[in-house]
DNA sequence: CGTGCTTTTGAATAGTATCAAGGCCGGTGG
DNA sequence: CCACCGGCCTTGATACTATTCAAAAGCACG
């Protein structure tokens, strides 16, 4: 997103001034209330964004990953409503509050890049908003496992590589993770997936999407 | 949005050939699958944006007022993927995508301020979807209520006037109209509300705001 | 081969949706 | 002016879905 959109000059600035950190997997980026000094763009990686609630439990509303970015100060927010952290080995940059805005008053394509960005996910997010509102818990599940299975595909095993995959499928969904072990016994037995250890296999991916289909418009 | 971010040769520009349409209330502005010509400027009145289900029932995902703009293509999509119908009567302006397009990349502040907007809905929807999946039909009901009193106010008698409100609660909250009536039926035992013929007049709105105090950073 | 953690499954419970009937209100026409 | 009619609203009973609690089984690690 910036690459494409910012001027050889402003990004030799971005080079200089950018700091390059590098996150293992499941670690936090920021966290609920703290403060804004900048945004985060993902060169490598993803990075999930969950809210939490008043009981304690997460919700994860979205995962972003390689060139686009987080955390960005919404209007005169000082810090933060929610928290990010990276759900594999990734490598973020860090751009300080001031220079992105330079960045934004003078590469007017980056701007309208990270508008169409926003614009997109907003739409995305209106449309998960009725999914969670009207979908029954089997089709929130099979929703959640299949937002993992493209946000991370399979490792040479044909098996999602999620730590802890059920109770991020849970946080997902909005459920607790007795209902997603129940749902993926049911799906194993319909075949669509086969469970191996913990690991869980996606067998018959067009099967999960069939569940979905009165949700998304083709 | 417009007015403060673009030059005046441009704001000139855009009186020419912008159109000004007037809605009634409860009139359909776009709705599912029509084409994306160009984008809505409210100028005044309230417009509702939702989406329908597969089994036909609505979700009121967001209301976009005074200022705002709506029904601006995401990316390269040709058709709409929601619906939009006025509230109340309404001023609406109407501006063309390459007319769109030249503002963009001729006022920087503009995209800014645009991006600055989807930003902030983004972070309110996604605060919603949390809502969504954590509330209890009460704690949404609450919700759905204090928007639209925080969207259209009260008229001089203090009461909501939104025509068919039980109903737009309902779509507002993922629920169906039953619920609704019989929360408010306790909400006004509660004394946070008193019903009068098929209107409601929000009473205690602090009481209101309590309910959904676990759910709001204040 | 324990030990502790995750997963699975069952049973009880709570919460919500659905179905159905009756009440209220406003508008219309006699 | 009043009676009737249709649409919306309310309430109750019931069915269903999802959550919670609890216990047993499986797995990974030392």
């Amino acid at each position: 997103m910036i690459k494409k959109n910012c001027s050889p000059a402003w990004l030799e600035t971005v080079d200089q001034k950018k700091y390059q950190i590098p996150f293992k997997a499941n670690q936090s980026v920021f966290s609920l209330f703290a403060p804004v000094f900048g945004v985060y763009f993902i060169q490598t990686g993803t990075v999930k964004i969950f809210l939490t609630g008043a009981n304690g439990n997460k919700q994860i509303v979205r995962f972003a990953s390689q060139g686009h970015l987080f955390g960005h100060r919404g209007s005169k927010n000082e810090t933060y409503g929610f928290n990010a952290s990276s759900m594999n080995d990734s490598v973020i940059c860090f751009i300080e509050n001031h220079l992105l805005n330079d960045l934004f008053e003078n590469n007017p394509m980056f701007s309208v890049s990270v508008m169409m960005y926003y614009s997109q996910e907003l739409r995305k997010m209106e449309n998960r908003l009725k999914n969670m509102a009207q979908m029954c818990i089997r089709e929130k599940i099979s929703d959640a496992i299949n937002m993992l299975w493209e946000s991370f595909g399979t490792n040479k095993n044909h098996e999602l590589e999620v730590p802890r995959i059920r109770e991020v499928i849970a946080d997902i969904a909005g459920t607790n993770i007795e209902q997603v072990s129940r749902q993926i016994s049911d799906f194993e037995v319909e075949g669509i997936i086969q469970r191996r250890g913990k690991k869980i296999v996606l067998k018959d991916p067009e099967k999960l999407k069939k569940i979905l289909s009165d949700y998304y418009i083709s």
